[in-house]
DNA sequence: GATGAATGAGTGTTCATTCAT
DNA sequence: TATGAATGAACACTCATTCAT
């Protein structure tokens, strides 16, 4: 018997994590409400009930995972330094670009790499629990947040034109998300650098070509025709 | 007798598309796997056993939910005349935004005016079912292929410089749907006219100023060298 | 509506026997738990409810269905004249089979001939319900009776010899019923004229050489005392 | 609390094999299709979610009892050591049918002894499943394959004239099948002795008088006068 | 006479969770 | 620390049966 035995012991920290771990990868893949707790179980090795000594429930596990996340995420944006633009500085185009886009891949690295915490994070969490939704809608913020400040910095050091900085930040984060998504959805692995330049190139350029600009883009000066369309 | 009686009795078509407006709203509400076939019965006031006489599972409420979605979409999609721009036609850039955000609005009105619909689309429906999933990545599909004409013929045209289309129209449709989850989250009625406005110009005209702008930003210049700009 | 309605009229008594028709059918192939009334009604081509219109339940139908076999046994049981061996009539070996077989051909040929009314007397009844296993026990109470009336006839008669009457009816019909439910199971169709032939001999004759027959071998060797063994 | 507490403990091995007898009785009761998974566990004193630890289904169980059964049999058939009858050998009438009785009591001991066992194996599991039919099928075919076995030993040694020894077998197993029966539906225990020396007697020597006998009683005397028993 | 529509009462099954070891 | 064994509560689904037409 004890021969035979497939117990395996380890220290309660250990455990715990390496619970998460397997929760995650269970999760990630069969859905929140798909995946048993024997799954998660299953994949750890261990009895069910063992399960039970390190979570007070299958949400209990669910929210610790999203804690986990949460934790690690403003981590990364608290040790990111706030921009800073010098007063008068003029990027170039590329300059500016490859800034936001080096912003972008950041971001995508830190929170998106992980392909399984990406699903959670973008699928199978969301409306799995109400303290589960309020713990990644306060990712989503502090990501958010994040974007936000940098477009604010940018218009304070009139790099970037005035518009509502939350809604463009919300925009530009949904405009990420849907493309990793769409690598999730084909398994493929994410190219960060690939896909964080060109939504850079997007968000900052615009689609337009040059010929129809004409002034300050912002709400209503279309009034001033513009002669000069200098496109080189 | 017929006073007590709570039975209703319906035409089998009215039945069928009762239950399934209320399979929406309870599906939409509480997830398809945390959603009961009693939650939905209990809805429509119909016992449990009528379901069944219209559907021969829950997974095939959910398909016929999605189908009847992706038949509306692809129904708005296909009656959406191609785009046709004039050729040598150059838009002020407030004609630009407002053609856009009218095709967005038009988009926004017909897919997610509808919050339950909108919730299915964009959260319970995904990786509930293989084949739901199929369908809404359909859904998506068609949508993503309508933006991308609009983009590519607005590129032929020469309003729109060149870029990956399918990659922007996915960007793009990403911060849509992003705008779109947030009014979700905070229960508040879409504003739909100024969505589309907001994003339009973020999309067209980019965040950089133009003091920043200098060259054909974009990663392949060659293809397009106009010679007549002809103004008018 | 009215034009493509599959609607069929027929008279009460017509209906209520094609209902039995087709549930004796149903029953037998797929046995009475194991049957719906749905099915039932599906193979007479009528809506679930008409049935209820001809039987209290689905236990009516199969009590229906007893009797009117039981009725049907009892008519060809009491049709047959009862035997009347002439006094000191010796049949020879032969006329004695072919009697025997005879016998035995008419109560297959009434009984068993028809697959389905033979898997509902031999499998499916039983233990179905109370009032029917009462039912198929009195078909069988009335098939042994036959039988052991006319062992008793023949032992009267000096043509058989002393032994329970009844045990040895049970036994016989009991090895019948089994080859027949071996051609059932087998899906053969029965050879009643074999069948009844071979039974036939084995019971009247046995399996023993003559080699070893001596004596009375009977528990009740009293009422032949037999002279002449004298066996070759 | 450990005192209202109503669950047992024991090891899954007598936990199955209790289930499995708790089955029997109840399946044999009220047949399969008749009997419910509750009906079971309320037999077993245990909750209807333990039965599943140990049982993939309903059916499961019905195959694992089938399972059991036709072990048992097997087990019995092959210990029973081929019958072997010394050359030249001739038993006295009084021998063979005591020999043969002995032979009948063993199976009749090995498989009908136990009722719930005897009313699942003659009634109950045919046609309840797929599975469970062929295995009653296969435990047939080794009842029947042992006394066939027996019965070519005894033709072989001159001792049985010659017969189809399959058919016979078949007869005769369907006989004391039918007799077993009877037992079980007056609910009298088996007196298997006497059974087993009844249905010899009539076996072995048939019913007919020795007044009738005549010659060698096979098929068709009158075709084929036949001196010789060459038959084969 | 016939049936489409509706359903209550139940069945088999799952799963998160607890208990005794 | 770890788990085999046990289970209540819930769920999806079926089916005989009824009602209104």
């Amino acid at each position: 018997m004890s021969v035979l035995s497939k117990r395996t012991y380890k220290p309660a920290d250990e455990r715990r994590e390496q619970i998460l771990d397997c929760a995650l990868q269970v999760f990630a893949q069969k859905g929140y409400h798909g995946a048993s707790v024997a799954d998660v179980c299953a994949r750890a090795g261990i009895g069910r009930a063992t399960l039970y000594q390190y979570f007070d429930d299958k949400r209990d596990v669910l929210v610790a995972l999203a804690d986990r996340i949460a934790r690690r995420v403003a981590d990364a944006v608290d040790a990111r330094a706030p921009l800073k633009i010098p007063e008068g500085f003029v990027p170039t185009e590329e300059q500016a670009v490859a800034f936001v886009a080096s912003c972008f891949a950041e971001v995508l690295t830190v929170v998106f790499e992980d392909a399984a915490t990406c699903r959670l994070l973008l699928r199978v969490g969301r409306g799995a629990d109400g303290v589960v939704d309020d713990m990644l809608r306060a990712i989503d913020e502090s990501l958010l947040t994040l974007i936000e400040a940098d477009l604010i910095a940018g218009q304070r050091a009139g790099v970037l034109r005035p518009f509502d900085a939350r809604f463009a930040a919300r925009f530009f984060l949904g405009g990420i998300e849907k493309i990793v998504l769409t690598y999730l959805d084909e398994d493929r692995p994410l190219d960060v650098q690939t896909i964080a330049r060109e939504a850079s190139v997007l968000e900052l350029l615009g689609i337009l070509t040059d010929r129809s600009r004409q002034s300050p883009p912002d709400p209503a000066p279309r009034a001033t025709p513009r002669k000069k369309e200098g496109r080189r």
